[in-house]
DNA sequence: CGTAACATCTGTACCAACTACAGCTTCAAG
DNA sequence: CTTGAAGCTGTAGTTGGTACAGATGTTACG
């Protein structure tokens, strides 16, 4: 399979694919004699793997050692587990973060009259947060 | 006041405020005899500003359009309303999105026995999520 | 007043994580 | 056998800063 096709299958551009390749999260293929690479069915599994764990948002240092455990005999759930809970954590500090943020907003833009005001809670809030 | 000051007024890095500077979101200051940035009051103010509404996540576009608005004179207290009802609206699409991904973590995660098993059902996620 | 120590100056290079382009080679269809 | 698409490498650009290097300005102390 070539590069062009490897992207359409899997959704990840051209450039992207070469870019893994070269900071070593995908392995690098062999190539044709011409040196064109040369991907297999288990190119496509890796590149959507990445793929979807960086939809996830998933670090690529995570991504990476998720690779590594995801080979066969290295049988190691636990330590999978250990970077899904921190990931989590991420996730929902992230969460609470934007839940501030989201009321914070709601309250002061209720407090806007909608006209062309010379006051305005909006800037006023930027003024005096933090 | 020197840019030395005013980092430590407002805590934001030296090299970051001749950053903004540049990209025109700090007005530039007057200058010594001998070439170094002279700030006032008003630069503080300014640049508390930019620092919060950074920290409220609103881009450097966004930004500027609310220091634009934010001029005396301007008073138009309804198009920092659009602004900021437009940021509003992209984190509460972001809140969406990271509660939709850490019910999909919770929910794996609690499928892990926790052992050295070769089965992981986080991986299979990532396999087959997308 | 001299000088040492520190602050600031400009300009360039670097970071992540890609993306895009230039200039060349290879491949595949007709 | 030609021609046009696709691939190759290597370099540069992106965003939002951060970090030097090497030169100059400023200031405190003796």
């Amino acid at each position: 399979m070539t590069i062009g096709a490897l992207s359409e299958r899997t959704g990840v551009n051209i450039e992207t694919i070469r870019y893994f390749e070269k900071v070593g999260l995908l392995p690098r293929p062999p190539r044709t004699e011409g040196g064109h690479r040369s991907y297999d069915t288990e190119h496509v599994r890796t590149l959507a793997f990445i793929r979807r764990a960086r939809e996830l948002g998933l670090n690529p240092k995570e991504v990476r050692a998720l690779l590594e455990l995801r080979q066969p005999g290295k049988a190691s759930c636990c330590e999978v587990q250990e970077i899904a809970v921190h990931h989590l954590d991420r996730v929902r500090a992230k969460i609470a973060d934007l839940t501030r943020l989201e009321r914070l907003l709601t309250r002061t833009i209720d407090q806007c009259s909608g006209e062309a005001a010379p006051e305005c809670p909006v800037l006023d809030m930027i003024d005096h947060s933090g």
